[in-house]
This record gives C-alpha cells, sequence and structure tokens, in this order.
DNA sequence: GCAAAAGTGTTCTCGTTACACCCATGC
DNA sequence: GCATGGGTGTAACGAGAACACTTTTGC
C-alpha cells in the first residue's frame, strides 16, 4: 500500500519537469520543423526541439510560451499539448518528465536574426536530422496530431500568412495530408463554410493573373462553433 | 535569457508530480465515475479523484496503472492520458503539477472489497459532487474527450462486459452522446463493419424474447487498422 | 393473450467524388 | 500569341437520416 506510508506532500519525491515545443512553419509549399542546437550536457550541439525546464513559478504552458518568445520573438501563436513523455530513463542527464507541444507560427513573421542567434534551423519535415533524446519520436506524434486536428479545427490558418490565397490555403492542405486534392472540391468545400473573407487584393507573385486574397473571419467561426458548427475537413 | 543562465540540470527546480484518473464505468444505462476519499491534507476526507504522486522509478502512466490496480485490483484496462494541469497555485498543499488521465473499466469485474476499502463510490456524471483542487475540471475535460474519441475510436467497448447484446451498446452510446439514437440506424452501422462477432447465446435479463450476445472482434479490429481504416460512429 | 423488448428494410436527402474547360495576364 | 496558374459547374454515387411493423416469450 504504496499510497498508505506516504501521507503528507513533503515526503514525495520531486522530479525534473522540461517541455519540449514541436515548431511547424509552412513556406513555399513546404512543411517545416525549427530545430536548434542544444546548450546543454549531454549532448551539447546536438540538434533539439525548442524546450526548457518548467519552473516552480510558471505552468507548463507558460514555460513553453516563454520559450517560444525567446527563440522566435513570436507571442500569442497556437500552442496545445501534445504529451507527457516520462520514461524513467529517457533523460540520460537525469531523470526527467518532458511535456511535448506543438506550435503553429507564420513562417515569415518570426524574428530571423533572434532565431538565429539561438543556432535554430527549418527543416522539411521529411528531412528532419536525428534529433537528441526522444524528440524524433515527439515530432512523429505531433505530425499525426496535426494530421489529425486540421481536418476537425481550422488551425491551418496559423501557418499561412494573415491574407492567403485558396492555392496557398490548398497547398498548405496537401502538404500537412501528404497527397494531391482537387482544387473545384477544395475551393467548393473551403467556401461553403462561409468563414473566408474575399478581399478586393490580389497575390500576383505565383502567376500572371493573381490569386485573390482571403482572411479567415475568425469572430464568425467562434460564433458558429459556440452554436455546435464543426469544422471538418475531410472523412480522411 | 533565462535558458543562458541555465546550464546544467542540477541547478533546476524540481517538481512535484501527480497524475490524477478519471475512472468510468457503466452500469444499467448509466455512465458513471469512481471517486474516493482523499487521504491527505489539504481536504483530508473530501471527494477526489483517484491518484498518486508519481515515484523516481516509474513513468506517470506506471504511477496511474498503479494505483488502478490498487484501487480497483484490475489490470490491463483502457487507460488514456488527458492532458497537464499546471497551473502554480492549483494545489494549495505544495506547487505540483498533476498529469490526468482517463480509464474505462467493466463496472463488474472490479474488485468490491479493495473498492471500499479505500472509501471510493460510484457516481452517475450528471450526480458528482464537489472533487477537491481542479479534479472537476479535469471530468469535464475527460468526458468531452470521451464523447469525441467514442466516436473515432471502439473504446465503449472497454465499457461493457466482454459479452455484451446490441441493445446494451446502443445504451452505452446514447448515455454518453447524451441523446436517443435510432434502433435500426445504429444496429445496421455498427453491424456493417464487420467487427462484432455474434454468439450463439442470448441475454434474457432485460427482455423475455433474449437478445443475442456479441463479442468484439479485437484481432479484426487491429488487422483493419493497421491497413488504414477508420471506425468513426457519427458526425457527432 | 398481452405486454415488452428484439429485430428487420426501404426511401429520401445531401454531401463527396470525379472530371474538363475558359480566363486573365506577363512575358 | 502563348505559357502559366486561377477560377468555375455538373452528374453519378454512397452514406446517413427518417420511419413502422413483426417476432418472441414470460407472465
Amino acid at each position: 500500500m504504496a499510497l498508505e506510508k506516504k501521507r503528507t506532500y513533503t515526503e514525495q519525491p520531486k522530479i525534473l519537469v522540461a517541455t519540449d515545443c514541436c515548431v511547424f512553419g509552412f513556406d513555399k509549399g513546404i512543411l517545416k520543423l525549427l530545430v536548434f542546437r542544444r546548450r546543454i550536457d549531454p549532448f551539447k550541439g546536438e540538434w533539439s526541439l525548442i524546450g526548457s525546464f518548467v519552473d516552480e513559478e510558471e505552468s507548463v504552458t507558460d514555460a513553453a510560451r516563454r520559450v517560444l518568445l525567446e527563440f522566435t520573438g513570436l507571442e500569442n501563436i497556437f500552442l496545445e499539448e501534445l504529451k507527457v513523455y516520462s520514461d524513467v530513463d529517457r533523460d540520460t542527464g537525469a531523470r526527467c518528465i518532458s511535456v511535448a507541444q506543438y506550435a503553429l507560427i507564420r513562417i515569415n513573421d518570426y524574428d530571423k536574426e533572434q532565431v538565429e542567434r539561438h543556432g535554430a534551423k527549418w527543416f522539411a519535415i521529411d528531412e528532419i536530422p536525428n534529433l537528441v533524446l526522444d524528440h524524433n519520436v515527439m515530432v512523429t506524434d505531433a505530425l499525426d496530431r496535426l494530421r489529425q486536428k486540421t481536418t476537425r479545427a481550422p488551425i491551418g490558418f496559423e501557418l499561412l500568412p494573415k491574407k492567403f490565397t485558396i492555392p496557398q490555403l490548398q497547398s498548405l492542405y496537401e502538404a500537412i495530408c501528404q497527397r494531391k486534392l482537387d482544387d473545384r472540391n477544395f475551393r467548393k468545400k473551403l467556401l461553403s463554410f462561409g468563414l473566408l473573407i474575399k478581399l478586393d487584393e490580389k497575390d500576383k507573385t505565383t502567376s500572371k493573373k493573381g490569386a485573390f486574397l482571403y482572411k479567415f473571419d475568425h469572430d464568425k467561426y467562434k460564433n458558429l462553433e459556440e452554436s455546435g458548427f464543426n469544422f471538418v475537413l475531410k472523412p480522411l
């Protein structure tokens, strides 16, 4: 009866708690992950997710937002808990559990200087190098989650500029789903939600004709969501 | 630059890590939660989820399985991580983060003596009392997750006896979804997966005619799942 | 013989899929 | 004027929703 013996908080073992963050970005049709050179031993200098130990005076989320701000200069970005990695020997440096998270950022918004100063680098998701500890597993799990979640919530928009074109949006979903989608059906479906606001501007960087820019209507989505609406993109 | 200063593991703050488990059962058409009387101060004697601190020598999952075994006598039950609760002041006893989990058990399999010895009790999910700390929030979140998950994975079966009838299964889904389902459509859909094995026995406890018993075909499901099959029950 | 739960089929609707051509423009 | 990517409509199909009656048997 372990619990019978341990009646007070002070007799309990304390544990190192870290949080590691899979930061995804989307650039020119390619989904990318931000990694950096680890600064502490063991494995100092090897590729690692962005992370930190959790401090006494902050929640796990606070800690994750703190490192994200430090590494990218960005605040108010999409961040969601993935899962806890707590195998006793997962970290060869010390017993340490890690709360993995994933974040989605607009790849052109971040502070490039800040990123470079930290030795961070973007890798295409199919070219991710060996990472320290169990970080490659975290990335695999995060990608699975991202694939699931994007089909059931409009979080893909977090990876695009505030103003985007339908072809851009489609290429994002194609990168996430790892397959080609039908132009007409994709456009029809996305517009049918009534959540995209068509602007009077065109983006001409990818074609001579130019593609109309849209904004995602966050307010309308919030309202719809509260009244039981479900964003569902595909039966996968 | 918090990280610049903190270069070694040994300078890091350690934190108490607990795991709390929402244990669900299903009995006579009602979804229930197992809670118990807390044994440590503060709030000693009040209703609480089943939980424990995580030990140096075990993973979070190990800790959860340890308390589940201790409280119910059950092993090999469905257990999944929910999320981490880590607000700095969530626990008034000490800084402590908790990894919430949820478990599904066959309500007649557990060891009743063991449960009573721990002062545990089943509550219908719409009659759950005030629980200590943030445990009521955990339960709300666990119910949301359970509702989501049961529509996308065949985990409902974990709450029923190994042999069950279609009407039983339907009443389970009705309890989880909180609404009446159509008999014919439900039966048709569930049987269409080809994952239920019809037995030669009937259960006569709820009707004179008796209803045929079925088993869930776990092996077949594993195979189908690997080849990309998705169990999808409803678009919610 | 009747109450009470188990079991069974069909139609309608709507969303998903598949598919091919014209449009606007910079060069 | 032509190459390039943007934008549009329709028909066939399949899955989900709605809906009512027969069967079995213990009392």
